[in-house]
DNA sequence: TACAGTCGTCAAACCGGTTTGATTCACCGG
DNA sequence: CCGGTGAATCAAACCGGTTTGACGACTGTA
């Protein structure tokens, strides 16, 4: 590859005068300027970033810390890593993915070694022991989920509490006065994941101030057991007139059984979820729900580590982001 | 951080000796190179990477591929690139994710500003534009995938003719004499993907062979119509037997569609497909099915290119994996 | 007319590694 | 006792960028 001495020699001037004609932070007249980008055509000039790394000490790099977690349901997952990178992107950063089984250990390699200027932590739990990690780095990081302490570092996630008494509120305002909550699986609960614990609370806070009766259901970690569950749930709660279902698993059964049983939506039962659009392209789910509008949540995110990375000074901002409800018509007065 | 300089100071020797010890290209006393050692923990040294890059020419970094294709299933794609960062990891790599909505950019720009050793593509197409950019790039690139012209690179794939073919034979040998082919839909054969086109085309070459009758039926590329699709299939050759399906999509609503019908499996229908066990966490899909093993054809491509950063003039080489048979019990002698 | 300020450019130093050539010393074989 | 060999180390050059200080040529102003 053509080194900026190739594209000074090219054009007849100094290594320094390219830098400045590239960086433009000096003045540098339009003939030489012209020149030099000729020079960069003819020779296909494009810079080292080892190189520009090492004399600048930035390397347009993000570190994007996934942690390993297998129950995760995936399709989500992916989406969230392809907006990072799309998001970075357009904010002139690379992504580095780091899946070290100890995201610790991940994080401090590619912060010791200057490989990237901060990190974006997926899939923060309450007590995320990457969180120290990225503040003994000393380097810019952002959490995209809410830890118990966070205060030290960037955050945004979905306001998950907001999403769980907008649902339950949904409900209350159409009569609705005993409610079956299909929770997450418990193995999920002891994944200590912020948001799967502020959902599941506020549900259950809100019911008991709207004054509606909850019947909480943990659907079934194994799919094989899921309906059987959910079934269950349904034979022991005759008398509800609707579903809160947090579990994308459930949602996904749930036609199914409703059809088996000849259950109408919303006639027989109103229906109220929490999953996003991009299960539209796998599963037909035809109810209201609450999105999590990753491309929103994430990109936030995104922005926040760039400007950190812009102005580390910058005070400590803490974003829970309003969820949307879309109303797909599953629900109705009783 | 500290530098080698630092080290250097500290352990009382010059820089050129601490990089010496650490790399072993010279004798090196035990006393100093202890000395060196306990320098660098007091020092919590850690090579800058873009120095390294600068000084070596390598960065000890691939460049992951990811096209921009909305269709495919996201599960799956997530898998891949989990399992690609993993392995290299364990080869001592890091990995760049780049998802450029235009792949050529993306090469060009990760390649010429020499910040990966080499590439990874996924998801090939038959006629895949991104090889050429590897080419000019003259870095070392590995397809996961087969493309028609790819005699330059490196290319690792799952035999998806012979999983066409031991998924007919399998039915052919039972007796099954006519078979409702589900396949992909057309939107995917649109994307010109090889292994779409290759898995195709072995079922209805050997269902020829095997004097086997095929109705071949593309499934519905939204969910919407999925179950529809499925049950015309089953509405228009009612004297198949069994039932060959390819598209995941019509795999998740077929417990459904059969239990509605009182249809069961084996019993009244074979069911041979072609999935791998990542769905067995999200849905529970008892059919006998072709593997897709993504970890081993992953893993082989990462270990490829590898290889050819170490050595590249090693022969290119083309290798198809031979699929794995898990049989679950759902096809029976007719 | 002299002086200050700006423009345009270059040479040199620096970022943090690796690699090479030179040097010293001990040991070995003839 | 001498020449050769290998061990152990250092200084210097290099990788390809950026940044800084210096300098000559202009321009505008007092």
């Amino acid at each position: 590859m053509a080194t900026i001495g190739d594209v000074a020699k090219y054009a007849g001037v100094s290594r320094s005068t390219v830098s400045h004609a590239l960086s433009g932070k000096r003045p540098i007249s339009l003939e030489t300027r012209q020149r030099i980008s000729e020079a960069i055509v003819a020779l296909q000039y494009t810079a080292n970033a080892g190189a520009k790394a090492l004399a600048t000490s930035k390397t347009s790099t993000l570190g994007l810390i996934v942690p390993y977690t297998p129950a995760e349901f995936a399709p989500a997952r992916m989406q969230y890593v392809m907006i990072v990178s799309e998001t970075a992107r357009e904010l002139g950063f690379d992504v580095l993915m780091v899946t070290d089984f100890d995201g610790r250990a991940g994080i401090k390699r590619v912060t010791d070694s200057s490989r990237v200027d901060g990190v974006i932590l997926l899939n923060v739990t309450r007590h995320d022991e990457r969180i120290g990690s990225v503040l003994a780095a000393a380097k810019p990081g952002v959490l995209i989920g809410l830890a118990d302490d966070n205060a030290a570092l960037d955050s945004v996630d979905l306001d998950f509490a907001a999403a769980g008494r907008s649902m339950v509120r949904h409900l209350a305002e159409r009569g609705h006065r005993r409610v079956i909550f299909v929770t997450l699986p418990t193995e999920m609960f002891l994944q200590d994941l912020g948001y799967v614990w502020r959902l599941h609370e506020s549900v259950i806070d809100e019911a008991q101030t709207a004054g509606l009766a909850l019947t909480v259901v943990h659907d079934a970690a194994d799919p094989k057991d899921r309906m059987r569950v959910l079934a269950g749930a349904l034979d022991a709660t005759p008398d509800a007139t609707a579903l809160l279902v947090h579990s994308v698993g459930a949602l996904i059964d749930l036609p199914v059984l409703l059809s088996q049983r000849r259950i109408s939506v919303p006639r027989d039962l109103s229906v109220v979820g929490l999953f996003g659009d991009e299960f539209g392209a796998m599963f037909a789910l035809p109810y209201t729900a609450v999105e999590p509008s990753p491309e929103v949540v994430v990109s936030r995110a995104v922005h926040l580590v760039a400007e950190r990375i812009e102005d580390p000074s910058r005070p400590v901002v803490q974003e829970l982001l309003a969820p949307l409800m879309v109303d797909r018509g599953s629900t109705r007065e009783v």
